[in-house]
DNA sequence: CTATCCACCTGGCGGC
DNA sequence: TGCCGCCAGGTGGATA
């Protein structure tokens, strides 16, 4: 499911209802995520309050106060984190708990069991083999043309397979890679090195263009994306190639949406628009 | 070291 | 209605 704008979605969503909020009990229904949650993290953490929710790529991290570690939580595919109340039912697949208080639930729920939950020493957190060899996050000033473009030159995988490294650019995924490579009119197929710099300085445009405009909406909501509030995202609506096979491209009107495999993940995009010279 | 492939897991959908 | 194959917002371990 979630890429950059649902993963910072969730962070907006949740950080009004429980920063502040001392976690009373934790419940774990089953500990055979991605990784085992460590047997420690019920211990580690109830009774303590959240200071703050951060995000790094598509990880949130839970800041606790005076606590020495940070609680990891990853969505995988499938991963829900939304705020319910005691009476709301609760999902099959809710696999952990947090109690804040009487009166607010903090949820996990997970079907595909590709996220994960566990936490880590505030001091270990950037050599952490999650984060150690991030690239920069592209709303950040680090993420820069002359970066990419260095990086890009490097590499001859094309575009799609670059923009999709995590250790190239932190937080894409699928959707997004195809929505800012249409934007930017490039081919998905171009090999990376051969990126211009014009290119490039226009992808990142793109990029970040597409990103914003995908958080104020709320996040993509295919299957099982929801915001914090349990409402769907909406940015699916404004998708111009991800999942529009056939449709009439929206630029050029002329021809149809093409759908084909790049490095394993379906790509969409327009022969026209994205045309290699 | 780099580049591909594929497994991990469940559920939804289309076709027959 | 039912079964089957295919597909899915991610990641990293095995392999060449």
């Amino acid at each position: 499911m979630p890429e950059l704008p649902e993963v910072e979605t969730v962070r907006l969503g949740l950080s009004p209802h429980v920063i502040g909020k001392k976690v009373s009990s934790i419940q774990v229904q089953r500990r055979d995520l991605r990784y085992p949650i460590p047997s420690l993290l019920e211990a580690c953490f109830e009774n303590k309050v959240i200071q703050n929710i951060r995000r790094r790529s598509k990880y949130l991290l839970f800041d606790f106060e005076v606590v020495p570690q940070v609680m990891i939580v990853h969505l995988g595919m499938s991963g829900r984190l939304v705020i319910k109340a005691p009476q709301d039912t609760f999902e099959k697949h809710t696999h952990v708990t947090w109690n804040l208080g009487s009166h607010l639930i903090l949820s996990y729920n997970d079907p595909r069991r590709f996220g994960c939950v566990t936490f880590c020493k505030v001091e270990e957190e950037n050599n952490h083999p999650f984060f150690r060899h991030l690239g920069p996050d592209p709303l950040t000033e680090k993420f820069s043309a002359s970066f990419l473009k260095e990086r890009l030159s490097k590499k001859k995988a094309p575009i799609k397979t670059a923009l999709l490294d995590q250790q190239v650019i932190a937080g894409l995924g699928n959707i997004y890679v195809c929505e800012a490579l249409f934007r930017s009119k490039i081919s998905p197929f171009m090999p990376s090195c051969q990126v211009s710099f014009e290119q490039v300085a226009l992808l990142i445009d793109s990029i970040r263009s597409v990103l914003k405009e995908a958080i104020d909406a709320g996040g993509s909501s295919l299957k099982d994306h929801r915001q914090a509030n349990g409402e769907l995202g909406y940015f699916q609506h404004a998708f111009k190639v991800y999942a529009r096979k056939g449709e009439v491209c929206k630029e050029c009107r002329k021809e149809t949406i093409i759908l084909k495999r790049v490095s394993g993940r379906s790509t969409y995009f327009c022969n026209f628009c994205q045309r290699l010279e």
